[in-house]
DNA sequence: GACAAATGATACCATTATGGTATCATTAAT
DNA sequence: ATTAATGATACCATAATGGTATCATTTGTC
């Protein structure tokens, strides 16, 4: 089980990195070259990033990509949403004619808890965050 | 993201339904009845518990099977063990040359703490503690 | 002993999600 | 005009998930 997949997290990577960058954009070729992450795949990554409007571009020649928000602004539950989806441990399998055993459903207050739990911290989560004493 | 799988929810229901019953060995017959589980994927699911030690089986007519522990000692965590694998929320993809970017891997932690928090909750769920006050 | 009713073992299959590639069009600085 | 970048989009390979099918074996009942 994977809390967050590829996508998400090579996302992070890069913004981490345009955080960081002292240049007014970033392209895709000054990622590739410090994060070993496969050039078109990183590409895709990002072009999402700008239509979700995590990032801003600029074509052509010396384009590339700026931050849209400031690192503080941008979550990590922002960018699960995006790559993974809304997140939602407790799907109920038979479908709101749950759980024939117990009324209540106790596995699922259980699950509902912890998910709970979970998305407090996730939101608690930001790029400033990640960026450390740099 | 699921927290638990098909296979993880399916054998919860059928170990609740056969530490509810006052039969000495429940059939596939019976759970199916009860339980809408498509009956080869829940013989499937069943016979694993079985080799896993979690329920005994008796062959032939009349067979079926028992809990091969009490309700309090088969724990959710056995179930997603089996089923799922260990548990870990935390693989880093860039497996032990952890983050380019910063050498303390400040994502990292913070999902680690997440795990912690999510095993202790899961390890606190047995087959008991779902059955409700049935 | 024959039959029926159950599990044991195992192979197979369809769908989906994930991770990734490739290609052509468009924009803009030189 | 050329070059270096992004925009848009279609495609693909692999693995995981969820599920089916089949035959063998065991055991109670007539």
């Amino acid at each position: 089980m994977k809390l967050i997949t590829r996508y998400t997290d090579y996302a992070i990577r890069a913004l981490c990195f345009i955080a960081k960058s002292d240049k007014e954009v970033v392209s895709v070729p000054d990622l590739v070259a410090s994060l070993k992450i496969p050039r078109p795949f990183l590409r895709k990554i990002l072009q999402v990033l700008n239509t979700q409007g995590i990032l801003s571009s600029c074509k052509g020649q010396g384009g590339g990509f700026s931050l849209a928000r400031k690192p503080e602004k941008i979550f990590l539950m922002d960018l699960m949403n995006i790559f993974q989806g809304p997140f939602k441990l407790n799907e109920c399998f038979f479908k709101m004619k749950c759980c024939p055993n117990t009324k209540t459903c106790l596995l699922r207050k259980r699950i509902s808890r912890i998910e709970q739990y979970v998305i407090a911290q996730l939101q608690s989560i930001t790029i400033a965050s990640l960026l450390g004493s740099g």
